[in-house]
DNA sequence: CTCAACAAAATTGTCAACAATTTTGATTAT
DNA sequence: ATAATCAAAATTGTTGACAATTTTGTTGAG
């Protein structure tokens, strides 16, 4: 299905794609200098695809470009990271009321294991399981709604603030308030009711965000 | 202080400007095929700053690529129209927040001018300075608020759906409850009450949502 | 006349060399 | 030692030529 030229050079996408995951996942420090010529070796594509990649990459917010001065992974101040949480919050509301509208009967069931999944986690202390399958569940709430707008720009700011993400895990310290706000949210959309789908949501996102802006900006 | 180059080539962030203004103010069509060899000539660019440009206007949702196949103003469809005006909603719901939470009494005294504006105008049936003016309060309440992540998005949301505005606009019907709305959100934003203004901003903008979505896409 | 095949033209993608600018490192004066 | 100066190196921006692909237009068969 993908057209993969058989020669080693890698495609604008391609490049795009594996440049945008280096960044997010932290191969590449925020703040690290982007040089086009050590780009053009590791990713095995022409200096034209770099540069045009590393414009793509500014304009999504990951990436900081100065005239003759090059690139850089862009650092996300913790202000901005509460910033890009609120309009999460504004955003995955939306997304909230909308999978409320449309979920079917498989959906519903779906978003009860992952939830049942998380109580597990919760049970035996597993963060990093509990995490996963918190974000497994937005994910599910975000294919749910159908809502193309929403879905890309979460999925920008997403991407620009998951270094922050692990604090408010890590931070929340009452995972059993988290569980119970998740399954408020699970409730709503069972019982195809938007407002309170779309309530609950906001109140979630509300007490992550206040965990987030509580945490000090130095640590 | 900016620093123009004295030959007449267009630096990137020059071109970027004024490329993404000609398709905003409507001088490039929608689905218009971009051809790079024209652009380098009408915007005295170079070819690679030109296809960098292009990769930018891709990323903001104003353009369309295809490789091999080159770039097309994007054409934004009804349905697309209304979920990017329920995403500004969202988005400017927070907005009235914030400016509630920072308005000075300049900031306020501002808003009144602008809604005293709308007044005479409506009165005047001048539907043209009427919406003008809308913008301008709107755009207020940004400036207010500070929240630059929110302000970002809604510049790109704006600038992807000006096409679909002055539709909302003609077909409002009854300026009389956009005015009255607007009253409502310039009264709790003076009383410095940020649910009341959140609410006010998300009630006006469900009202325009819900007259966007019975203009059919047909027309 | 319609359709398929094919060549010509137009357009986009890639590459290598060069120009412009910044960064680095050594040198010298204080 | 420190700071200023300047050349060398590194890096980015630009240009033009060429390759790959699509689009267009023509020709011929049915």
């Amino acid at each position: 299905m993908s057209t993969m030229p058989q020669t080693g050079l890698l495609t604008e996408e391609e490049c795009y794609q594996r440049l945008r995951k280096a960044i997010v996942d932290g191969t590449l420090m925020p703040n690290q200098h982007l040089v086009e010529m050590d780009l053009v070796k590791s990713m095995n594509a022409s200096r034209a695809t770099v540069r045009t990649v590393l414009a793509r990459l500014e304009q999504e917010g990951l990436v900081e470009r100065e005239r003759y001065r090059g690139a850089r992974v862009r650092m996300v101040t913790h202000a901005e990271a509460v910033e890009i949480l609120e309009v999460r919050a504004a955003l995955e509301a939306l997304i909230a009321r909308y999978a409320a509208m449309h979920a079917t009967d498989a959906d519903v069931a779906a978003l009860q294991e992952i939830l049942e999944d998380m109580r597990r986690c919760q049970e035996r202390n597993d963060l990093i399981s509990y995490s996963e399958n918190n974000a497994r569940l937005h994910r599910k709430l975000v294919a749910m709604a159908g809502h193309h707008t929403a879905e890309r720009l979460l999925d920008t700011l997403n991407s620009q603030s998951v270094r922050y993400q692990y604090r408010t895990i890590m931070a929340q310290g009452r995972p059993e308030s988290s569980l119970r706000e998740h399954r408020e949210i699970v409730d709503a959309v069972a019982a195809r009711n938007p407002d309170a789908a779309e309530a609950a949501m906001k109140i979630h996102l509300a007490h992550v965000c206040e965990t987030l802006r509580q945490i000090k900006p130095g640590v």
